[in-house]
DNA sequence: TTTCTTGCAAAACATTTGCAAATCG
DNA sequence: CGATTTGCAAATGTTTTGCAAGAAA
């Protein structure tokens, strides 16, 4: 928790430059390709890290492999049954935090996700 | 997508009488603890073979295994990021349904994760 | 019999960890 | 220098698959 490291400050990097809510795989890769020397395991390890710092979330989403997302601003996704494409769904929704009956539980983070078809599936 | 067979009738009937969203071993341990000879693949697989069928849902949230559930009716979920309980919430969550601008999206299924400190865990 | 399902073990894939070396402050 | 971070490889955990044997239709 204590600094930004030059691999950590890549990574962060990577993640806020895209917006496909990489796998730890996907972001290796793609800083792998810009003949960067960096092991698998650390991009792992720093992308929990910065889960825990806060930086970056990790998706709420059942996935073989953990997604990431640096966009830290209130909005859902939406995903494909079919292509598994996923899309951000920037509209808010209208959910009323003072839900009731919550028996003392404190709400930090609501996560919506939205699955069915996208058009192009639709359409075939 | 045929028969429901002993096994799966077993794994079915186990996942209803639990309120507890198992992971795949989670099954696999409690029939096996019933001296019933049954693969650990074969769970797996049958599971989703459930999830395909539509019987059972495999949970939107982000853990190390996938969960499963056996309870279709409309709820979402509280979790505790501190002891890691997870409670269901059976209050409707007021999400209109024809929110603006999916682009020509379907959606099939909404899926709502709280995560916050539980009751037990606020207080220590 | 013909088709579908299961058990098993291995393969494939995802994640975590220990420790020595490198880097940071 | 002392403390933290990284690379590597190995350990661990999860999920999928191929195929022979078994069960169902």
């Amino acid at each position: 928790m204590k600094s930004l490291t030059r691999h950590r400050k890549m990574i962060l990097e990577n993640m806020q430059y895209r917006t496909d809510h990489p796998t730890a795989k996907m972001v290796f890769d793609s800083i792998k390709m810009n003949t960067y020397k960096i092991s698998f395991a650390t991009v792992y390890n720093t992308l929990e890290y910065l889960v825990n710092c806060g930086m970056i979330k990790k998706l709420d989403i059942n996935s073989q492999s953990a997604r990431y997302d640096a966009n830290l601003s209130e909005h859902s996704h939406l995903i494909c049954k079919s292509c598994g494409n996923m899309m951000d769904y920037i509209e808010p929704i209208p959910i009323d935090t003072s839900i009731p009956n919550l028996n003392g539980f404190i709400v930090e983070d609501i996560s919506v996700t939205f699955r069915g078809l996208c058009q192009d599936c639709v359409h075939n």
